[in-house]
DNA sequence: GTCTATATGGCGATAGAC
DNA sequence: GTCTATCGCCATATAGAC
């Protein structure tokens, strides 16, 4: 009787309607229509990625938002369609810098690209790390299907180019999935544990030169390690 | 008016009671009351952990743990006592592996030690760093004096040992906190992320093979990189 | 589109019998 | 110590006026 969790009971994530996409009549007044809900995802996710889907209340979405609880009800049918909305936006943003991981043949240039593009987003959109963060250790029951799905198939690939590297001697033996999710877990890091960070070293990733150190510190180790 | 968030009003965790401390008479009884509440404790910690303070219910834990919500309330007086209780215990666990850092000489034999000793606690103790991420992800506000105070003083006084290493050339130069931050995020990412690193590899830590293969993995990429 | 009620249900916590 | 019953609050969502 698993009852707390999302209750999304097979709900899958890209059949998301977008809602009223069918009417067509004034477009100066559609798009004022999706700007504002555009405003209320935002101001939604912001909310979400720190308190989770059960902490947080409309109200709160509402006021942040300066709109009332009843009118938020009318641009999002429920909270669990907003909060799946969010969830499905957040999906691409988080998957776009493994995408050019085999453009380049150079395995130091394309690594160190993936880690800058990674610490990037920590620092530009910590807040949809953080909910992606809350998401999976909750047991992904949304996004579990596409862990399985088309995550797993990505990483595959990718791991084929590293194995590539590997056998070409262009890097030293590593287990692929094992650089990746090293990769990630470094520069998830600072947005997911960014008030952890910033508690010990009184910075985040919004200061440029930490931005930097860090970068450097991350390409560093994986590329030289420390001995 | 942040309503959302665990409401604790400056509590100090380290002021929390025990309850009942003080009544003596019967010292079996008093065994069988602390068995008991210890054993509410692990199942709670299994819940919060997976949906968070406010995705979980008392009736959750309570059917867990087969007791009846009633009855759980004479063990711990409210949820949030509950929560704290557990926090409280799982900080030192979470810190422990730190304290033999200094111990060893030998940068390659302490650190590779302090790695392996982290991801057994992945391993061990995967709620407890799920629930130690959830509470971090949420700003902290329990924690978050504990950060600022205690743990900053430790992370302090560790990398002083690890700028001497470098000192004595022992390894390369490297920012000692981002050291520290890079063996926190690989080991604790096997936990906090396991459903993912099992979506895509099929296993997880409790695989002996699998648990040494990233153990290895990380102690190699930290002290020989990957060039 | 936006508002003021209000319905509805769930959950933390208590009372009081046994 | 454990149970049954129940209180009271709060949050999601709807009805219906403007």
């Amino acid at each position: 009787m698993a009852k707390a969790g999302i209750s999304l009971k097979g709900t899958k994530v890209s059949t998301l309607k977008k809602s009223r996409s069918t009417v067509e009549p004034g477009v100066r007044r559609r798009k004022k229509f999706d700007d504002k809900r555009q405003f209320i995802l935002e101001t939604a996710l912001a909310v979400f990625s720190q308190y989770g889907f059960h902490g947080t209340t409309i109200e709160q979405i509402a006021n942040s938002a300066d709109i009332s609880k009843t009118n938020l009800f009318y641009y999002f049918k429920s909270k669990e369609e907003l909060y799946l909305t969010i969830l499905e936006n957040i999906l691409n943003d988080w998957l776009a810098p493994i995408a050019g991981f085999d453009e380049v043949d150079d395995p130091k240039t394309a690594i160190e690209n993936y880690i800058r593009l990674k610490l990037e987003l920590s620092r530009d959109q910590p807040q949809a790390s953080r909910l992606f963060c809350l998401e999976i250790i909750q047991g992904a029951p949304i996004l579990k299907s596409y862990l399985n799905g088309d995550l797993k198939n990505i990483i595959e690939e990718k791991s084929k180019v590293i194995e590539r590297w590997i056998s070409q001697g262009k890097i030293k033996p590593v287990d692929p999935t094992q650089l990746i999710f090293t990769i990630w877990s470094t520069t998830q890091h600072y947005a997911d544990f960014s008030v952890q960070v910033k508690a010990i070293t009184g910075k985040d990733l919004t200061n440029k030169k930490f931005f930097e150190d860090t970068c450097q510190s991350i390409q560093n180790i994986i590329f030289n390690g420390i001995a």
